[in-house]
DNA sequence: TGGCATAGTAAGTAAGCACTTACATTACTA
DNA sequence: TAGTAATGTAAGTGCTTACTTACTATGCCA
């Protein structure tokens, strides 16, 4: 049996090239040189290159601390609970870059796998978020809406600003503080949703 | 010197397969058995599969068509132009999807080529976009806010609506009807905009 | 009808891929 | 110190890939 450290340099080194390269375009040789171990440990630690795609999803989940997030944000009054939602959820995404991207240029190809681990990041938060709305609504503090729709579009608009900032290394937009355009769109939002 | 009619079926062929299975899953001779010539047609074509892959994005761009639509809503109140800009934007990824898809999926593999052409797409989009709300601002309809992150915020809500709903496949919000989502979602950005 | 451009058929090349086998090396532990 | 488990080295297997070469078939126009 391998030892945990070497399952762990050779996941680590598939994250960063699952996620440059596409699953394809990631060979094991250029994985084991990586992570520093001979191609031969690499099918010792894992049964084929499959299933070390898929451990590497596994691995890297994003779920567990958004949950946090939207427990901590119950507290606060709502507009400041909703940019406190929107950096922490921009910040979470910077984090998981990697993963993120692998999932995006994936999802299509193996969508057993990967859609359903997209969705699970996903629908857990969107329907926490809705529950959230609700709750507003029937305090008073907040217009009628569908809820859904509204979770899904305060994470649509977080998440197209990280596409463009993150993922796509624009030139143009490099200037303007992030943390200043997601201010602006939460804004919009607040302002829209407020009774 | 072959055949128009020959490089357009290749063509065709190029961006589904391209769009299904990206550029290194996509091969030459799936290619052309879907396209229905020999292998060796579609090399006398094009010098390489690399240039076949360019001479696709060239061929199916998006940016006139959306230059259009927001040339079309500056006679239209604002809170119905909102709506149809969304709409007729929504459909335009619809029908695009193939080119959307490969977009988003290669594009952190061929940063020059397909960075330029999405760069593009939504550069001008974005601009033409700021500029309206800009001169709605100056009329005294809206009140006053980041033009260009209000743009970049609204093309993002549809594009999330889009993400979801076409490209993944969802089972779970399948009822709901896109058009609802969209409008839900415009409803908000309107009233957030407003003076 | 003859010639030329456009296509197809068939076979092959060189390279790269995931994955395997056989054996040598290291390091820890009993 | 002897044995065992984890790793490395080296070579190779069979398959697929992009791309090529040589030749043949087809259709169109002078």
């Amino acid at each position: 049996m391998p030892t945990i450290d070497t399952r762990e340099k050779i996941l680590k080194s598939s994250l960063r090239l699952f996620s440059q390269k596409g699953y394809i375009g990631a060979t094991t040789r250029e994985i084991a040189r990586d992570a520093c171990v001979a191609e031969v440990t690499l099918f010792r630690c894992f049964e084929s290159k499959e299933r070390l795609f898929e451990e590497v999803l596994n691995r890297y989940s994003f779920v567990p601390e958004l949950e946090i997030i939207i427990k901590e944000i119950k507290q606060m009054p709502y507009e400041e609970a909703m940019y406190y939602f929107a950096i922490r959820f921009y910040d979470g995404l910077k984090s998981r870059k990697d993963i993120i991207r692998i999932i995006q240029t994936e999802v299509y190809r193996y969508p057993d796998k990967i859609a359903n681990l997209y969705h699970s990041m996903i629908d857990s938060i969107i329907m926490t978020l809705a529950n959230y709305f609700s709750e507003m609504q029937q305090a008073g503090i907040l217009r009628f809406f569908d809820v859904k729709h509204a979770a899904r579009g305060l994470m649509g608009l977080v998440f197209s600003v990280f596409n463009m900032q993150e993922l796509l290394l624009r030139s143009k937009y490099r200037d303007d503080v992030e943390i200043d355009i997601i201010k602006s769109l939460v804004n919009i939002f607040v302002r829209g949703t407020l009774r």
